[in-house]
DNA sequence: CCCACTACCGTAAACGTTTACAGAGATCGT
DNA sequence: ACGATCTCTGTAAACGTTTACGGTAGTGGG
C-alpha cells in the first residue's frame, strides 16, 4: 500500500514529460511511439488517476449529493433507487445524506455545497423554512428540490400532487358506494399533512358529501398511531365505511385494528393508503394505495440536475408528477386478490419487483 | 455563483498571509488580533473551505464508499440504515455504489479505490471470485467485506451465520410439533442458497428426521417463485406441515398460495422466512423470520472500517453476527397476533420502527 | 537554401490548501 | 546591554493533475 505511482513516476519511467503522460492518458493527439511507452509504463506500475487532484484542477468532482429526511422511509428509498442508476449512467457518484428532518442538518448540507465536494445536490426537505430559501438563493452549486417550494423560488423543483392523489382515492371510494369516508391524517403542521387534509375536504365537497369533524382523526405518520387513531374513530363513528389514510403505515395499523374488531375489509370498511410502498403490496389484504410517484420524482430530479450540470444556465423548471391509484384488495375485495394477484408477481404494482434479488450468504 | 473566496482572498482582505489564514481556520495558536481580523474577513466573504484542495494536501477525503449488490434489496437497505449514522457521527460522508451483483462492476469499484476519492470501502458481494480476491489483496485503501471470504484472506470481514439461522428455524418448527418440514430454497449455486440448503439437511439429521428429496423445492429468491414453488410442493407432498423459506419474499409467496388453497397458517402449515425484513412484520399473518442481522452486520462493518481508518495496522478481523429468530403469527398463531402484536408498535420486531417518519408533501 | 508550416513535446503555472522553515520582534535573565 | 528564548508571522514548497505557451525538429515549397 506504499505511495502509489503518479504521472511523475510514469514520466520518469517512460522517459517523457508529465505533460505528455497527461496527454496520453486523456487521449489527446500524441505520437504513437510515445503513447506506447506511456501506456506500457502505466500498466507496469498499475497506475490509477488521482480523482482528487483531477477535481482540483478541473473544478468537477463527478459527485452528486442526495439529501433525504429519513433513510428508513420507503418513499425516499424509492427515490434513491431511481436516482442512483441515472447518475451512475452519467458518470456521477452518489453521496448520501440523511438529515433526520432536522432543519439545521439540512441547512448544513446546503452550506457544505460551498466545500465543492459535489457538483450538485438533490434535496427532499420535509418543511421549507426561511433559512432554506436563503441558503438556496446563495447555493454555490445547482440544487434540485423534491417537494414544493414557494412560487418564485429560483430553483429546479419536482412536485407531487397529493391534492389530486387524495381526490383519486376519495372518488374511488365513492364509486364503490361508500358514503361515510373518514380521514386518518398526520400532523397538520407538516406540508403533507396540511395538503392532504385540505384535499380531503375539497373532494368531499365536490362529491356533495357533508364534511363531518368526527370523521377526521389526527395522529402521526406511524403504524402504532394508525392503530390508536382508528380505534378511536371506530368507537366514535361506528358506521364509518371507508378510511382514507394519509400514508401506508397508518393504513396498515388500520387493517390491524379492523381485523381485531371483526370488521371485514373491504366489505364493512374499505381502506386506502398513500405512497404505495412495498408494504402495500405485501400486506393482507393487499392495500389499495395512492402512489405519489416517489420513483418518478426521483428520476425526474436526477434528470433535471444532470441537465443543469451539462448545460449552462436556463430558467428554473417545475416538474409535477401525477399521482396514480393502485387498486388492490383493501377496496376491491378478495375476488381481486384471488384472480388478479394470483396471476402477477407482486400483487399488481411494479414497486417491489426489483426487491431482494438474492440474499447475501 | 461567481468564483467563491479562497484563503487568498481572505488573506488580502485581512492584510495577513495565507499561512496565517490557514492557521486561524485550523485553530492553531495565533495572536488574538490576527484571529479576529481573519474571522471577520472570512465571515464577510462567506468563506467555505474547499474540500477538494484540502483532500489533496491531507490525503484524506473523509468519504467512505458502500458497495451493495442491489439497492432494491431490503437486506442491504437495513445495512445502509446502520452504516450511515455511524459514518456520519465520525465525520465521514457516504458514497453509494449499486453493482447489480455484476462481478465486473464490483471489480471496478475495488479498482477505483486507486483514484483515492474515498478513504475506505465497505462491500457486500454476492459471490466472491478469484478476481475479487486479487483486487482485495492489491486494494489501495482499507476494505471491509460483509459476507464470507475464504479463510486466510487478509481483509476485515463481517459474516452472518445462516447455518445456525436455519437451525434455529427448524428447531422452532420441530418444537411446535412439525415433522414434515419442507425447504423452499433459492439457486444452489449462490452462496446463500448453498449454505441454507446444507444447513437444512444438517438440522433435520440432528433432530432425527429423515431427509426427503420431495420436501426440497428449488427456485429463485422472488415472491413469484415462492408461489410457483409452493404450489408444486403442495401438490407433491400434501401432508407437509411446515415451510422453511430461504427468504421473506419466498415466504410471502407461500402465504399467498396457502391462503388460496384454503390451508390455514399456522394451524395446517407453519411458515418461516429469512432476513426478517420490514415485510415480515407487515404481512398477515405476520411472518416468523430468521434475522441474519443485516443491521448489525452493517454497523459492525462500519465500526471495523472506522477503527482501521483511525488506527494503524492490525491483523484483519472476522466478526460473526449471530442469527435471531423473530417469532410471529405464521408459526405462533393468531393468539400471538392478538396479544403480542396489539401491544407493540411494529408487530414485535425493531426493524421498522424507524420507517416512514412522515411523508413529503 | 531559407522560410513557413506542421507535429510533437517540455516547461511552468495553476487549482486551493497545509506546513516546514526561517525571520522578526518582544521578553527575559544575567 | 546583550544574547537566549519565545511567540508570532510570512515565504515557499508540496499534494497530483491539466493546460497555455513556446521551442525544436522535420517537411515541403519557393
Amino acid at each position: 500500500m506504499a505511495d502509489g505511482p503518479t504521472i511523475n513516476t510514469i514520466a520518469e519511467r517512460a522517459g517523457v514529460s508529465i505533460a505528455s503522460v497527461s496527454r496520453v492518458l486523456n487521449g489527446l493527439p500524441t505520437r504513437q511511439e510515445t503513447v506506447r511507452k506511456v501506456m506500457a509504463a502505466a500498466d507496469e506500475l498499475g497506475y490509477v488517476r488521482n480523482a482528487v487532484a483531477r477535481s482540483l484542477k478541473s473544478r468537477r468532482t463527478h459527485q452528486v449529493a442526495f439529501a433525504m429526511a429519513d433513510i428508513g422511509n420507503p418513499a425516499y428509498l424509492a427515490m434513491l433507487r431511481e436516482i442512483q442508476p441515472v447518475l451512475k449512467a452519467a458518470g456521477y457518484r452518489l453521496v448520501l445524506h440523511s438529515t433526520d428532518a432536522v432543519v439545521a442538518d439540512e441547512i448544513d448540507v446546503l452550506h457544505s455545497l460551498g466545500e465543492r465536494y459535489v457538483d450538485g445536490l438533490i434535496m427532499s426537505p420535509l418543511r421549507v423554512t426561511e433559512a432554506h430559501l436563503e441558503m438556496l438563493a446563495a447555493a454555490r452549486a445547482p440544487v434540485v428540490i423534491i417537494g414544493s417550494v414557494p412560487e418564485g423560488t429560483r430553483v429546479d423543483n419536482v412536485r407531487a400532487d397529493s391534492r389530486t392523489g387524495v381526490r383519486l382515492a376519495v372518488d374511488h371510494l365513492y364509486e364503490l358506494g361508500r358514503r361515510r369516508i373518514a380521514m386518518v391524517n398526520g400532523p397538520l403542521d407538516t406540508v403533507p399533512g396540511a395538503a392532504r387534509g385540505a384535499a380531503y375536504r375539497e373532494a368531499l365537497a365536490d362529491l356533495g358529501l357533508p364534511y363531518d369533524d368526527d370523521l377526521v382523526q389526527i395522529g402521526d405518520f406511524y403504524r402504532r398511531q394508525g392503530r390508536g387513531a382508528v380505534a378511536d374513530l371506530l368507537a366514535r363513528v361506528p358506521d364509518v365505511d371507508a378510511l382514507m389514510c394519509a400514508n401506508d403505515l397508518i393504513a396498515l395499523g388500520a387493517l390491524d385494528v379492523l381485523r381485531a374488531a371483526g370488521r371485514r375489509v373491504p366489505e364493512d370498511v374499505a381502506v386506502v393508503g398513500m405512497d404505495d410502498t412495498d408494504l402495500a403490496a405485501a400486506s393482507w389484504p393487499s392495500l389499495t394505495s395512492v402512489s405519489l410517484g416517489s420513483a418518478e420524482r426521483g428520476k425526474a430530479a436526477a434528470e433535471l440536475l444532470l441537465e443543469r450540470l451539462r448545460g449552462g444556465d436556463r430558467e428554473p423548471r417545475v416538474v409535477t408528477v401525477p399521482p396514480r391509484l393502485s387498486v388492490r384488495a383493501s377496496t376491491a375485495g378478495a375476488e381481486y386478490e384471488r384472480t388478479y394477484r394470483a396471476r402477477t408477481e407482486t400483487g399488481g404494482t411494479r414497486t417491489d419487483n426489483k426487491a431482494s434479488k438474492e440474499n447475501e450468504e
